[in-house]
DNA sequence: ACTGAAAATGCCAGACC
DNA sequence: GGTCTGGCATTTTCAGT
């Protein structure tokens, strides 16, 4: 079960709901040239095959009180797999880290941390990532802003 | 009009329509503890001053013929502005480019790219990247996974 | 087997309290 | 913030190709 199953209507029906979620059956059965009901059973067995994941709203980190994004690139001393399993813990449980890559290479992590201030951001090296046990070393760039936002590639 | 503006109904209201944007307000309205009408008035609201930006379905990447995400650094040989413009637009023209941040420092870019294989990712970087004027070096790394993948820090 | 149509259920938007 | 009603979307079932 693959991309190869998928025929452009299916496409059609991702590129929409990619853009907006809460399309009615209506509005996408339109735009898809299709009649409501076929079109909802192609998006059910969409999500049923996994091919969509979910349906998630986008907010405005910066409104929320969070306008700072720092990358930080963490490196692990060299120990075995419980190190990893405790770091990743550790980072699932901080709010401020919105993703986080395994990176191929030299136990690196790279990981995308929102914050409402670089004060924040230093108690959150200082008292959580530094307090991660098997931290060797970390790494922080700025970014000034985002040039592309994507959700998924589609084509 | 900042987050201070959130009440904690306000908050659970995004809490949960980033975890599932098609809730229906009845749904939504139960679980926040309000009747549906004035939790309507609130999710209109908290649309309208931008709190939302937008709901967006997510898809699988792999699924769709992606599996492969790759992180390219980029400078920019050092002159001004047009190369940045030029170089944005055609970030935002490849479909390959999922997410592009413009960083501190020295006129560099991080993007996250989505490829079929790393034969696909080849053909990215040497007819696409390099071409682009004013592109002076190119850093890859390749994960290995994912371990967070956030949509939105919100407490 | 997949598509289109119709009926019944359930949801949403507005005026009003 | 809550209640109610009219109108519409969704879903399920059924028939057609």
């Amino acid at each position: 079960m693959s991309a190869d199953s998928l025929d452009s209507i299916d496409r059609a029906i991702l590129r929409e709901v990619l853009r907006d979620a809460r399309l009615t059956l209506q509005e996408l059965s339109g735009r898809v040239n299709l009649s409501p009901s076929p079109c909802a059973r192609r998006v059910r067995i969409l999500e049923e095959r996994g091919y969509i994941s979910g349906y998630h709203a986008h907010l405005d980190e910066a409104k929320l009180g969070y306008p700072f994004s720092v990358f930080v690139s963490v490196k692990l001393a060299h120990q075995v797999d419980d190190r990893l399993q405790a770091f990743e813990q550790a980072v699932n449980a901080y709010p401020e880290v919105i993703d986080c890559w395994l990176m191929t290479g030299t136990r690196d992590y790279l990981l995308r941390v929102a914050v409402a201030d670089l004060v924040e951001f230093e108690g959150f090296l200082t008292r959580r990532l530094t307090k991660v046990p098997g931290v060797a070393s970390i790494e922080s760039s700025i970014p000034i802003r985002r040039v592309k936002k994507g959700f998924s590639r589609l084509d």
